[in-house]
RNA sequence: GUGGCCGUAGCUCAGUAGGUUAGAGCGCCAGGUUGUGGCCCUGGAGGUCGCCGGUUCGAAACCGGUCGGUCACCCCA
């Protein structure tokens, strides 16, 4: 039996076979997600894999599927009960009170990026390991700062080319006016529990918010007059969702209300919120979240207001995939150095190593191959010029410089490589920069590179 | 945990009334004369046909099981 890699657990890869398993994306996202906490005041944080398993039985919540049936757990060799995050924003709200940062000032803005783990089946957009950008705020219950939640992840979608999605918003009230509503719902359908599915008939007991947004009995008469949460909420809370749209609108960020929108995870209270898009399949929201205002406190901290979103790593490639979009790629080798013969061969490792100091990618030939079989190996490498080096150039301190999008060829130097190389780099990014190509000398017949 | 579909080269896939050494395209490596990429041509490497068992003179193909993949339910990122 061969070893491989577990279920529902992927390797990202150098090479570009699936977009969403290219590791060139995966790095171009985490940038932009950095460089979008910094615009908005986040800060990183990046807590454990491993957490005690009573984080999550409490904060997430022991009856939610999440704890009871999808997490890895186990007993370490103190006997001693351990969990692999199936979320990050427990760990975080754990570091949040263990390091009492609500001593520093307020509100604190974090966000952590990285794995976390279910025991699920996989299926389309649904992995055993994936990853979140888990942006969190402790410390304000001003509805702008759901609008603001809402907003950085909006802008950097639309940074990413995913616009048009749409933000669907519910409120599922407080510990105030959320049982009460619980009741009214459970009266609602106690009549029709003959006519509900199986799964609802569980639901009914376990989470009656959920009935409402099941996939059999979608279309049934008695869910279109069930009571909904917006309806029902205190003073409080009403005032609240309204504050959020209002905010919302101020923003142009388009939402919709969506009273299916429940969530999994106990610890919610107020606003909910997921942007969804469709075509990714049964698992359609990119991300989600929304406001956790008891969390804190669950969890042994100081009465805080929270809130935050999970988006889905996989999900927000898998969405550009979909969209046929791209991010924008790697910067190109600048440089390979092509030797012919051994004094020319030893030479090209210190002369990499001084165009590598001075800030310019630089490849060589480490197979003993033939000139041609470089020049083979350079073009696939994407190297933009080739460094040609035989024992003669050597000699005279000079080297061939040949530029692989055309195919025009200087003799450079070698102490003024680097330099030259540059200059060329920098001419070349003006004059696209300018929205001309540069022209390639049609010398020896045109390129084929684009 | 439940169900549908699918497992042949690194990738995408041919190959079934069961019949010799299992194929193609792409990719990889090398060559197409003196030290030069892309296009083209030639050659090469690479597969226990997922695994185990059964039927048969004979199985990549048929049957059973198992493992894996995929999609869906449940639930979520």
């Amino acid at each position: 039996m061969a070893i491989t890699s577990l279920t529902g657990m992927k390797d990202v890869l150098p090479v570009n076979q699936e977009s969403w398993l290219f590791v060139d994306n995966w790095q171009r996202l985490e940038e932009s997600m950095r460089r979008q906490g910094r615009l908005y005041g986040f800060r990183e944080m990046r807590t454990p894999l491993l957490e005690m398993t009573e984080l999550f039985a409490r904060g997430v919540g022991d009856t939610t599927d999440v704890v009871t049936k999808e997490m890895y757990s186990f007993t370490d060799r103190g006997d001693r009960p351990i969990t692999v995050r199936p979320e990050l924003t427990a760990g975080l709200v754990r570091s949040f009170i263990e390091h009492k940062l609500y001593a520093l000032p307020q509100p604190t803005k974090v966000f952590g990026i990285g794995p976390a783990f279910r025991y699920e089946r996989p299926q389309a957009g649904r992995l055993r390991q994936h990853h979140q950008w888990s942006v969190e705020v402790f410390g304000s219950q001003d509805p702008a700062t759901d609008a603001e939640v809402i907003q950085i992840g909006i802008d950097l979608a639309s940074q990413l080319g995913l616009n048009g999605l749409t933000v669907h918003l519910n409120s599922i009230g407080c510990p105030v006016c959320r049982p009460d509503y619980r009741e009214k719902l459970k009266d609602h359908f106690r009549p029709h529990l003959g006519e509900l599915c199986p799964d609802c008939n569980e639901r009914f007991d376990k989470n009656p918010l959920r009935i409402l947004d099941c996939k059999v009995d979608r279309d049934k008469p008695f869910m279109a007059t069930a009571p909904k949460s917006i309806d029902h909420l205190c003073d409080e809370c009403r005032s609240h969702f309204d504050g959020v749209q209002r905010h919302l609108k101020s923003l142009d960020i388009p939402f919709e209300i969506d009273t299916g929108i429940v969530r999994g995870l106990d610890y919610y209270t107020k606003t909910v919120f997921e942007v969804i898009y469709p075509p990714l399949g049964a698992q359609s929201t990119v991300w989600g979240g929304g406001r956790y205002d008891g969390l804190v406190e669950t969890l042994g901290g100081p009465p805080t207001p929270g809130i935050g979103f999970g988006m889905g790593l996989e999900r927000v490639l898998l969405t550009l995939e979909k969209m046929g979009l791209a991010l924008p790629p790697q910067p190109p080798l600048d440089a390979f150095i092509a030797t012919i013969g051994d004094a020319a061969r030893s030479a090209a490792l210190p002369l990499a190593a001084r165009l590598r100091r001075t800030g310019l990618s630089a490849e060589l030939d480490v197979l003993g191959r033939s000139l041609k079989a470089q020049m083979k190996y350079a073009d696939r490498l994407g190297a933009r010029y080739v460094v040609i080096l035989g024992d003669d150039e050597l000699a005279r301190g000079e080297a061939q410089v040949k530029d692989m999008a055309g195919s025009a060829q200087h003799q450079v130097a070698l102490e003024n490589l680097a330099p030259w190389i540059e200059g060329q780099k920098a001419a070349a990014e003006a004059w696209s920069a300018a929205g001309d190509r540069p022209e390639t000398q049609p010398e020896n017949g045109g390129t084929h590179r684009g």
